[in-house]
DNA sequence: CCTAGGATTGAGACCGGACTCACATCGATT
DNA sequence: AATCGATGTGAGTCCGGTCTCAATCCTAGG
């Protein structure tokens, strides 16, 4: 069913049709009654693909995430979706799986099939010369969680130094010393402060901890920072490995809900309590850290919120108004249970403890 | 840039220039070259749209959930994309909020953008008229997790009704006989054995519910089954109900993650002991379940290849493949910690029995 | 009654590819 | 030398809409 059979139906010229269907230009009341007539009665539905082609607008806007299984993008996805949809746009999906020839791929892909506007969760903050074309060719363009580095991007983030800075120092004040990171971010060489890391988002954090332990005049634990954190096994040997020996962490924070499930599965196998022997943190407020014995104290992200900002920035940049005033999206630290004073507290009252499973 | 700038360009007609783009038809070296080098030179690519206009095939399949934020669907979603993009296909992701009218919606909008295909967890397995008109029409067409009616589509579900019923016998077999079952499914009227009930899937439980109970000899506590559990607090204020008076149930069935969420925490809540007060038993093997104490006993589907299953079948179809033989996909029961011998049973000894907090 | 100006209307260009068709070109057959 | 099939090639159509433009119709003012 096209404008042309319509038309043919309804006795009028497709020009007739097509602006009686598109409710533009001038028609007459009869020849209106008729072709809308007509198109009830072949079932007619415009073909949004011929309409692109010639508007230039797809309505359709490209996200790319690394990963929608993770609890934290489907959420943002949702926020994305249902801004979008509410503005008339929908949304093609596309997974990289945190990784960078994927998300060029992604990119190239979306941009061929015109999609209006780009929201990217960028894999990389340094190799982003993909992005930076997207951007230049001036094609609406928006990051999600990480920067592109120092590209000129609207950007929806939390400011990650300041809210690690606060669980930081949350930590140190109930006596810890000895604080691990782990998160999955590959890189080449083990961490060192001061190295450039692929992702703003843990680069901030890291400097939010190392700024806490500077502000208390403490020695920050680089050998704690342990990235790569990949697959289960290796998070989980990764926990073990730095819950070990004399030099121990007393207090593990892991950088995503996906690490926390392998990290406190291994704190558990070890037969740890937390957070008698180890005090626990993680990012993203996941509704089931509100289950575990004790529930686990976190870092909340406004994950939702930003996707619904994300989608109505990208929007505005494709309707050519100004960008809004950048909302300053805020992490807080939610105190639950899983944050206890330090066991190995200097005093020899911490002498002689025994570890007891639960 | 188009084609017609790249021939211009390489000196060429367009169509020997769209010839040898497309690497179609009779090109000569020297002319595929010119016209390859200016292809670069001009950083041309193709415009899916147009492309996708004049050959009926838009490459895309859209994917109708009830909420990506689920991770159940996360899940599948994630199958669905990772199987569609091995194929060369992309994905529109559209949500529903298990809405049968934004479902209409959603499936009217993807036909217009002139999607390939369609996947879709049916909101309802009853009012399907929209998704019948689809399958009428030719357009490839599958179902995950539920069944739409008696539509002949093409399902990729789990046999619930089995799995319900081994479920329930390893209730029954610990000594519960007041088992309840709490489910969002939004109802006109309470629960009634053999009402008919929109979703094929809550169906099928119930049945395998009630079977196991028949088998058993014992009266089906269909007082127990409390659908319209919408959000977290209605969930917790029938979870309390649930569990409060002589008749009591010592047994709780949540019929997706998220309302196990609030199910267990009302269950804490109310000072109750899982699995020594109550026992508990869920849908969805989500990896956090293995984190709470104790870790939960729990229904695990397989998603994720239910997601690639059901882009492949789709695939099938659009390539007008014979369909290959129906999968069968079987959930199986997780036996964990949560579920326990029943502690009221009519014995004495369960007498004066108090209710410890944990 | 005549005409200017707005309302209607239809023909056709156009978006950017894919593809048909008629017309070369050319070495290989007879 | 005439014929033939296999390649190359360009002009032009088509997909299904949007939109321009010129032509036609009406109606009110003069």
């Amino acid at each position: 069913m096209t404008v042309a059979d319509v038309a043919k139906a309804a006795q009028v010229s497709k020009a007739q049709a097509a602006r009686a269907l598109g409710n533009y230009g001038a028609v007459s009341d009869d020849v209106r009654e008729r072709v809308l007539a007509a198109a009830e009665a072949l079932s007619y539905r415009p073909n949004e693909l011929a309409r692109s082609m010639n508007t230039g607008k797809s309505h359709t806007i490209g996200v790319v995430v690394g990963d929608i299984e993770n609890p934290h993008f489907g959420l943002a996805t949702r926020g994305i979706t249902d801004a979008a949809k509410k503005a008339g746009y929908n949304v093609i999906l596309v997974n990289t799986d945190e990784d960078r020839a994927a998300e060029v791929e992604a990119v190239r892909i979306l941009l061929d099939k015109r999609v209006d506007g780009l929201i990217v969760a960028p894999a990389s903050s340094v190799d982003t010369a993909h992005l930076q074309q997207v951007h230049q060719s001036g094609r609406p363009l928006v990051f999600i969680d990480r920067t592109g580095g120092d590209l000129d991007v609207e950007t929806l983030a939390v400011d990650m130094a300041k809210i690690s800075l606060e669980a930081t120092q949350h930590l140190l004040e109930a006596g810890h010393r000895r604080i691990a990171f782990i998160s999955t971010l590959r890189t080449d060489a083990p961490y060192k402060p001061g190295m450039t890391l692929d992702s703003s988002q843990i680069e901030d954090r890291l400097e939010g901890m190392q700024r806490a332990f500077l502000a208390a005049g403490l020695p920050f634990p680089e050998d704690l920072v342990r990235l790569n954190a990949g697959d289960a096994e290796s998070i989980r040997s990764i926990t073990r490995d730095v819950l070990r020996g004399p030099e121990r962490a007393t207090a593990v924070v892991a950088s995503d809900g996906l690490i926390a499930l392998s990290v406190v599965e291994a704190i558990q196998e070890l037969g740890l309590s937390i957070p008698g022997d180890v005090s626990f943190l993680m990012y993203d407020d996941f509704p089931w850290t509100r289950l575990t014995t004790p529930p686990l104290t976190v870092i909340a992200q406004p994950v939702y919120n930003m996707g619904v900002a994300a989608a109505k920035a990208l929007i505005r940049q494709m309707e050519g108004l100004p960008p809004a005033a950048p909302a300053q999206f805020t992490a807080t630290l939610v105190r639950r249970g899983s944050v206890g004073p330090c066991p190995d507290l200097q005093e020899p009252v911490a002498a002689g403890r025994t570890v007891a499973a639960p």
